[in-house]
DNA sequence: CCTGTATATCCGCATAAGCGGATAATATCA
DNA sequence: TGATATTATCCGCTTATGCGGATATACAGG
């Protein structure tokens, strides 16, 4: 009941809604999140460490980048919540910009390193 | 948004879906759910205002009684979870003792009533 | 009205949770 | 090893949340 508890509080926070949303996307690394929800690096890292210790989200080191990713073998409940998430988060406008401003930031990014 | 991260936060506290398994077996009055939970009046009827204005529940008062059922037109998000946690919630232990102890609660109480 | 019952809300208190700058830990590269 | 970049954790602070006794409100019956 506890980790039931847990799960709900993890996905009960404004920012950590937007990070699962992001997360959707495709694997991101703390400051791929830092630069698109405009956020300093401690609040980040804070809500993905609460989000992975619900069991919703792993996280991946390579080299200096931590790559976060949607929990593959989600149980139960967190692999319910999750297809859950993936229908209703995209009705909401804030999701849909974050979204967008992900879709800019990668461009960006991508293009940047052609230079 | 702010309306999404309610909805979740309602959920996120063990007495609020311990009280949501209950009402999934049908309506309650407040007593029934303090009786069956062995809490306190003010601490239920907290709860059960706080699912009530996340959208969950409804309550209806007929005479001294107000009576709380599962909200009937939850729109997405809200119907979405509650068919969730009518899957999830009953692999919870507490989930099917509070369950069995409702029973035993309504047979006392219709048996009392036939004195 | 007055009394008793059921429920909602108020209150002060204790604990939990979020914030973000500061610091520590980890990894890369010279 | 030293300098730099990325991330995790610590810290003091503020706000949010839960608790349950006390009080207020709503209703039924006399």
């Amino acid at each position: 009941m506890k980790k039931t508890v847990h799960v709900f509080k993890a996905l009960s926070e404004e920012i950590r809604l937007r990070i699962m949303a992001l997360l959707e996307e495709g694997e991101l690394c703390v400051c791929d999140l830092m630069a698109v929800l405009g956020l300093p690096q401690s609040t980040v890292s804070r809500h993905l460490a609460y989000l992975r210790h619900a069991g919703l989200v792993e996280g991946e080191r390579r080299g200096m980048w931590m790559y976060y990713r949607l929990a593959d073998r989600a149980d139960g409940l967190a692999g319910e919540l999750r297809l859950l998430l993936a229908r209703c988060l995209p009705d909401l406008e804030l999701i849909r910009q974050d979204r967008q401003a992900l879709a800019d930031y990668l461009a960006r990014k991508d293009q940047d390193t052609c230079n």
